[in-house]
DNA sequence: GTCTATATTCCGATAGAC
DNA sequence: GTCTATCGGAATATAGAC
């Protein structure tokens, strides 16, 4: 892997598990065996790194949509769903999560490639559920789009609530999400 | 209002609008129109500020909990709604949101005080929600508890999401929860 | 591409005067 | 209770050698 691949994926780990305001150059030099002052030859300024992070983000998620597109609704969501299990078993949130909370923080760049993110995300889930109501495995009233928020709200949520309560209120919520869907 | 109650009204915002480590006593000092080092005289450590900001949040759950005790369970569900509404209306996330996406870095005595709050809030909501079941007037399957996590959740969720999506998802969001609580 | 060295700014915290 | 003064440390960032 490249050094600047190297750079991208700590980074993300480093956002997730402590916030874009809390990790440093330095947690990154340590982790790769370079100095801080070499990061910035790779990426000029910390905003400019927050962006390929979401960028290379997008990449994976639009990697993920092509693959799944003759996957079966269900499989779909299982598959989010096992995304999120990965993301709370490493003590981490998600992306959105993280960076949500910091949004006030951060630069306008990094805002506005996190809302492509965001959008992309929605329109995957959005249509996988209008899929599956379509063909009958999934029951539920009212916009797609809506019950895509929920679900991925509910996801984003219990990583970050269970980090407070019990990591095993992981489970209890996910089964629910998905009797609640197939359930008629 | 005395100093010390300014102090942690102020920290409770700055928190919540841009995250625990992105706010510092120089924000305060500014506000207040005290020096930092004055600061130090209420809460020696910005550690001590962040467990009276979730304290004084704790009081006011509990307060609303005496409140609301003869409040019919709708009534219940909707003031939390409101409670969040007027979190997004501000700008801001809730103190759980906020706090936990950061909580592998705030000192242990916060993360401590921060889950006697979620599970207080956690106890209030399971138990108008299984209020409302018994009543006939709100019907779920599982445990109220679980209930309770994805409400709560899908409220803490939305602050975050419409940041990024479309305010308007706020009121589609939680107009989904109650019809989902309240259809037979 | 990575290094050393350094500039600059910011932050939490403490000492001691008033 | 608030002030001035200051410390020590950490962080992002840049310049220039290798």
């Amino acid at each position: 892997m490249t050094t600047r691949k190297e750079i991208i994926q700590l980074a993300d780990g480093l956002i997730r598990a402590k916030g874009y305001n809390a990790f440093s150059f330095y947690d990154i030099s340590k982790a790769v065996g370079i100095k801080t002052a070499s990061i910035h030859y790779h990426f000029p300024s910390k905003s400019d790194l927050g962006v390929a992070v979401v960028d290379r983000q997008l990449e994976t998620l639009n990697e993920l949509i092509l693959k799944s597109e003759k996957w079966t609704p269900l499989k779909k969501l299982d598959q989010l769903i096992n995304i999120y299990s990965k993301i709370m078993d490493d003590d981490k949130v998600c992306l959105v999560g993280s960076l949500s909370t910091d949004l006030n923080t951060v630069d306008e760049s990094i805002r506005k490639h996190l809302k492509v993110f965001a959008e992309q995300m929605l329109e995957w889930v959005s249509k996988f559920l209008e899929e599956g109501r379509e063909q009958g495995v999934f029951h539920f009233e009212g916009l797609p789009r809506t019950r895509a928020i929920m679900i991925i709200g509910n996801l984003l949520a219990i990583v970050q609530l269970s980090r407070l309560t019990d990591k095993r209120d992981f489970k209890k919520v996910t089964s629910t999400i998905k009797k609640d869907l197939i359930t008629i």
